[in-house]
DNA sequence: AGCACGCCGACT
DNA sequence: GTCGGCGTGCTC
């Protein structure tokens, strides 16, 4: 290891080199190694510096975040190690500008807050590239983007960096009056902004108008600008580039290739890519100008990373911005209602209330006289059991269809049917991994485990009691297709020829770009009638579809889900927002633009509401309901899950943690209940439990968090955590 | 997380 | 007789 050393003098002991570093490496927390590892080196490096350094027999990428003159330090810096077992460093990345101390920050609040080791953060937060190239591949990289930006600006010469808007003054659409009403708001007061505008608007050009002026106002501002899925990032980046040239803009999110990320995410660390477009991932991308921040759909639960390093962006995206001293603008139709809530006016909890955190900016209305959809609700109740398409919504789209206009109809399970069945012996196609039954997709014949993965042909008759009478249960986009195909072959088109029937859902759309060449034809008017999952509800801009429907939404409303009918309210009125937006061309055909909702709840408020398109009546009635049973916004929460061989190990880990933090000092003011099995208790033969617990107190469950994690590793290894995969621990998660 | 070491089943 | 399964332990 001594024959890396940077120079020809004669070779020192490197347990005597004069500094000492604190380097975060990837090690996940539940690993029990510390955050901080230490290292020695020749030379001090400020923190911030990416370094590689030896690891075990690896040589991994780290992040500088502390360093110290030896004898500064004293002996023992480095807990239980000792001083002269400290490796040394391999290298610095050459050319690569420390990351700032802002990023830092974000990154230790990230992994404190949300309970993770600050090296898993910080390193996930890089593109994979950086970790994955060696030095030299590294160094050409670096090169080579560096030239790239140079001769960029060597080509617009004499050219200060691309503020100038690329699309003439005069091209540009007028703002309305609640427009611009919410722009010069956001201009003139102070953070953090939820701009509440329905579907139609004009958020994104609320969006674009405010990053132009920053862009305007400071030559070397920064703006991110995030969505919550991959699929809107294309439109998004279209619509910004042509405003702001193409390169002024970059994109970050997890369908780039490790090229394509490591470039862009190069572009923003040296302040040359003005605008960040991305994903959640975006909130850490490492921006040295960074001025505004803007969260689009800002209630969009994607925003929540579910897996591995959990984090909320939208959460964070304010955290950054107020250390950043950046504006934050958060935008929805329908905010989650911990944004509504911490956007309420002064005093609507009472006399003393001083209101919320944050400004609210209203743009009731949508542009262009859009028209809101007429709402009419089918009474499930009313048909014969196991309808699938009720008549009154199949008239509908046969008239639709007449009048030569698109028609949507959403479900929420994709495939033929979620369950196959044997009549005879009640045999159900469970999955052998998962406590999970594995889903009939008809198009290639076979049973798939949507968790695990796990796929076989369909059996020609019942493996357990040869009946070869097996019969599909309930219904997804593929069995909704095939009934429409059937229920519409009789019916001809205006012009002559057959109903195009079309399906988007996550099979449709794996193969890259497929998506975008099925919404194009959608768009071009080669559909008649479009199924699909709540993917076709968000966001995109189709013109000619006059008639939406919702089948089997239902399911949520009385779901043990507190959260789902938050989840359904939003997406129904996404989907109200699909039909009629082109008002001028519905005016022309003498048409107007309606909404089906087939329902067993038909009463329910929540339709009272969104037939009125009342989003502040629905949050207030279910913020009512939420601070009346103790839950968020007006409770803090977390979960503590375990992964094991069996569900007793799983849960009786938990149960023996919660056992030992009843003697915690932090444990008067948390609430825990018992372990119990998480929704789906068995993936890929893994059992999972969770623990809940919660607070009135956001600092009072942090800390007892806090104190908990020693517990978990301490447990982990004792008699309780027998059997015990892993543990984790979710803050603010989205489902319980 | 990686990656080794280490102890038990079906194969050239 | 070995190749290879993943359980356990370690990394400054």
């Amino acid at each position: 290891m001594g024959s890396l050393t940077a120079s020809s003098d004669p070779p020192v002991q490197p347990s005597l080199w004069p500094w000492r570093l604190q380097i975060a490496v990837h090690t996940p927390a539940h690993s029990a190694l510390g955050d901080l590892l230490d290292y020695v080196a020749q030379e001090a490096l400020p923190a911030g510096t990416l370094v590689r350094v030896p690891l075990g027999r690896n040589e991994v990428l780290g992040v500088v975040w502390g360093c110290q003159a030896v004898p500064e330090c004293g002996p023992d810096v480095a807990q239980g190690i000792d001083a002269s077992a400290l490796k040394p460093i391999i290298a610095p990345l050459e050319g690569l500008t420390p990351l700032s101390a802002a990023w830092r920050d974000l990154i230790a609040f990230s992994a404190r807050y949300y309970r993770h080791a600050l090296g898993e953060v910080a390193l996930s937060a890089l593109p994979p590239q950086l970790r994955k190239l060696s030095a030299a591949q590294l160094q050409r990289r670096f090169n080579r983007s560096a030239h790239r930006s140079e001769k960029r600006r060597a080509d617009r010469d004499p050219a200060p960096p691309p503020a100038a808007p690329a699309q003439p003054a005069a091209v540009r659409v007028q703002l309305s009056a609640q427009q611009a009403d919410a722009l010069e708001r956001f201009e003139r007061e102070d953070g953090p902004f939820l701009l509440f505008g329905a579907t139609g608007s004009g958020k994104t050009e609320v969006y674009l108008r405010a990053v132009e002026r920053l862009l305007e106002r400071d030559a070397q501002a920064q703006a991110l600008v995030m969505v919550p899925e991959i699929n809107l990032t294309p439109q998004l980046e279209a619509r910004f580039q042509e405003r702001f040239g193409a390169d002024a803009v970059v994109s970050q999110h997890s369908g780039m290739t490790d090229p394509q990320r490591l470039r862009s995410w190069l572009a923003a660390h040296s302040g040359q890519a003005r605008i960040v477009l991305g994903t959640r991932l975006a909130v850490f991308a490492s921006m040295p100008r960074l001025a505004l921040i803007v969260v689009d759909e800002e209630h969009d639960p994607s925003y929540k990373q579910q897996d591995g390093a959990r984090y909320s962006a939208r959460d964070l995206a304010i955290w950054r911005a107020r250390r950043e001293g950046a504006k934050v603008l958060l935008g929805s139709a329908t905010p989650s209602l911990e944004s509504w809530h911490n956007s309420r006016p002064p005093s609507t909890l009472g006399a003393l209330d001083p209101g919320g955190r944050y400004r609210r900016l209203p743009m009731p209305e949508r542009v262009a006289e859009a028209a809101w959809p007429a709402l009419r609700l089918i009474d499930m109740n009313q048909q014969p059991a196991h309808t699938l398409i009720a008549p009154a919504l199949l008239q509908a789209i046969q008239a639709c269809i007449g009048r030569g206009e698109q028609s949507m109809a959403l479900l929420n399970r994709r495939g033929y049917a979620p369950v196959l069945a044997c009549a005879d012996c009640n045999w159900k196609s469970e999955c052998p991994h998962c406590s999970a039954y594995r889903v009939f997709h008809k198009v290639d014949r076979t049973l798939r485990c949507h968790h695990c993965g796990y796929t076989e042909r369909v059996p020609r008759a019942c493996p357990q009691c040869g009946n070869p009478d097996i019969a599909p249960l309930g219904r997804g986009t593929e069995r909704i297709e095939e009934h429409l195909a059937q229920l519409l072959a009789p019916l001809q088109r205006p012009g002559g020829g057959a109903v195009r029937i079309a399906r988007i859902d996550a099979d449709t759309t794996r193969r890259q770009g497929a998506l975008q060449s099925q919404l194009a034809s959608v768009h071009a008017g080669e559909v008649d009638v479009l199924i699909g999952t709540q993917m076709i509800a968000k966001g995109h801009d189709f013109r000619r579809i006059t008639l939406v429907a919702a089948l089997n939404l239902d399911g949520a409303l009385y779901s043990s889900d507190f959260r789902a009918s938050e989840r359904l309210f939003a997406l129904l009125m996404q989907a109200a927002g699909r039909a009629g937006r082109d008002a001028a061309w519905l005016a022309e055909q003498g048409s107007r633009a309606q909404m089906v909702i087939q329902t067993h709840h038909p009463q329910h408020r929540l339709f009272a509401a969104l037939r009125a398109h009342d989003y502040p009546a629905f949050a207030q009635d279910q913020l009512e309901e939420r601070r009346a049973a103790g839950m968020p916004p007006f409770t803090f929460q977390a979960l503590l899950c375990a992964h094991a061989r069996t569900q007793e190990a799983a849960q009786g880990f938990l149960q023996a943690v919660g056992d030992a933090t009843q003697a915690l000092p932090a444990a008067a003011r948390v609430t825990r209940y018992p372990a119990v099995p998480m929704m789906i208790q068995r993936i890929a033969n893994i059992e999972r439990a969770q623990m809940l617990v919660e607070s009135p107190s956001r600092a009072a469950l942090q800390a007892w968090l806090a104190q908990c994690q020693p517990l978990l590793h301490a447990l982990r290894r004792a008699p309780a955590g027998k059997g015990v995969i892993r543990w984790l621990i979710d803050v603010d998660p989205q489902a319980i």
